[in-house]
DNA sequence: AACAAAAATATTGTAAACAATTTCTATGGC
DNA sequence: GCCATAGAAATTGTTTACAATATTTTTGTT
C-alpha cells in the first residue's frame, strides 16, 4: 500500500544530489534562504537528511547556476544582488529575450499562440476580478515569458534564460517584497502577442526589449528609492 | 632548493577539484579529450593522481559550463556538438556578442584601445609574414574578442561568453580541423575597431554581429561539405 | 547459430572517517 | 581596557570504503 521512499517525498526521479538541488533552489528563490546567508554543508546535510556528498554536489550545481558563492576553505553563502549586479542581470536578460520573442514570432506553433492567447485572457480576468493582486502576477508573468522564451525552439537560449537568469530574478522578487505593477506589464504582454500572433519578430524583439528595459529602470528606481533611508 | 609540490606544477592556487578542473578544461579544448569522449571517473582519477572527490567536483563544474554531459549511473561525456547545436550557440553568441561591442563603445578606455590597435597591427604584419597561417589566427581572433568582451564591463555578460559559449567554440575548432579565414577576419576586426575608436555603439554592434552571422555561415557550409561524403 | 536470461564485473552514487585550513575563543602582555 | 598571539573548535577539502545501478559476459534454450 503506496510504499514510500525514504523521505516523505513522491518516488524518487534522479539522484539524492538532484532532489537536494531543487530543494535548494526552491528555499533560495522562495527566499527561506535569504541572500547573504551561508550555506553550511553539516547543517544542510542534517537538514535534508542526506550525506555531505550529494549536499555538496547540489551547492556546485547551484554555483554553476550562480545563485551561491563559494570561496575555499570557507564556505558558500547564497548570492547577494547588488543593484549593478542587478541592472547588468536585466541587460543581459534585454539582449537574449529579445532574441527570443524575434525567433518565437517565426517559430512558435498555431496552437501554442492559442495557447499563450488564453493564458493571457486568464491572467486580464484574474486581474479585473482582485484588482491587480494575488500570485497570479508574478507568476503570470513568469508563464508569459516561459512561453514565448521555449517559443524560440532555441535550447541553449532556453537554458541560459530559465535555469539562469530567472532563477536570480525570483530570487530577487521574492527577498524584495517589490509591488509589481500587473496591468501595465499585461497591456505590453498584449502587445508582444499580438506581434507574435503577427509573425512579426522585429516588432516582437523591440517590444520584449522596451517591456524589460521597462523593468530593470522601476527596479533602479526602487532600489534608489529604499537605499536612501537606509544610508 | 625550490621546493615544488606534489606535482610538477607552479604552487598550488586553489584546491584540487580546481586544478583539475582546470587540466580538463585545457584536454577537452585542446582536442586531447575528443567530441564523446568517456569521462571514466576511475582512469581520470589515476590520471591526475587525485580522488574521485575532486575529479567529480571538476566534472560537475564542466557540467556546469556545457562541456560534459552526465547521466545518472552511466556516467559523463565529453559534449558531442551537433550542427544544431552549433548554430544555437553562434546565435546567441551574435546578441550577446553584439550587445558586448556596443557597450564597449562607450565604455573602453583610451588606453584598452590603443592596447587593441596595437595587437591589430601585431596580427595584421603575422599575416603578412607567414601569410596566414600560424597558431596566431587562432589566438589572435580570440584575444581581440576577448578584449571587446572585457571592454563591456558587464561582469555577468563576460561570464557567459568567456565561461560558457568560447569554451564550446574553441572545442569545436580544435577537433574539426577548420581553417580559419584570417585575412578577412582581419579586416572586420578593423572595422569593428575604427567603430569602437569613434566611440559608436550601434555601427559596432551591427559589425560584430555580421562579423559573427559570417562565421556562422561559414561553419554551416564547412559542416555541409564534410557531412555529405559521410553518408 | 541466434536470442534471452542470469550471473559477474565494473562504474557510479553515497556514507563515513581523516587531513588541512579557517575562524572563534581565551589568555597574556602592554 | 585593548590588542596581539596562541590554542581550541568547527568547517571545508580529501581519501577511503560501501551500496546501488548499469553494463558486460556467460550460459542455457530454442
Amino acid at each position: 500500500m503506496a510504499e514510500t521512499n525514504s523521505t516523505n517525498d513522491a518516488v524518487r526521479v534522479g539522484t539524492q544530489a538532484q532532489e537536494v538541488a531543487g530543494l535548494l533552489i526552491g528555499d533560495i528563490i522562495s527566499g527561506r534562504l535569504s541572500q547573504g546567508s551561508r550555506i553550511s554543508e553539516p547543517e544542510l546535510s542534517r537538514k535534508y537528511g542526506v550525506g555531505r556528498g550529494p549536499l555538496r554536489e547540489a551547492i556546485l550545481k547551484l554555483e554553476g547556476a550562480g545563485l551561491v558563492v563559494r570561496a575555499p576553505h570557507v564556505g558558500a553563502r547564497v548570492v547577494t544582488l547588488t543593484q549593478t549586479e542587478l541592472s547588468e542581470i536585466f541587460a543581459v536578460r534585454e539582449a537574449l529575450e529579445g532574441m527570443a520573442a524575434r525567433l518565437a514570432a517565426t517559430r512558435m506553433s498555431d496552437q501554442q499562440l492559442l495557447d499563450l492567447e488564453s493564458l493571457l485572457k486568464t491572467h486580464a480576468s484574474h486581474i479585473h476580478e482582485h484588482s491587480g493582486q494575488s500570485y497570479i502576477d508574478q507568476e503570470g508573468d513568469l508563464d508569459f515569458h516561459y512561453r514565448v522564451i521555449n517559443g524560440s525552439c532555441n535550447q541553449r537560449l532556453i537554458r541560459s534564460l530559465c535555469d539562469e537568469l530567472y532563477h536570480l530574478i525570483q530570487m530577487y522578487r521574492k527577498t524584495s517584497g517589490r509591488r509589481a505593477r500587473p496591468e501595465e506589464a499585461l497591456a505590453e504582454h498584449q502587445m508582444i502577442f499580438k506581434a507574435l500572433k503577427d509573425r512579426d519578430g522585429e516588432l516582437a524583439e523591440m517590444l520584449m526589449r522596451r517591456h524589460i528595459s521597462r523593468a530593470r529602470r522601476e527596479i533602479e528606481q526602487f532600489i534608489d528609492s529604499n537605499n536612501q533611508p537606509m544610508s
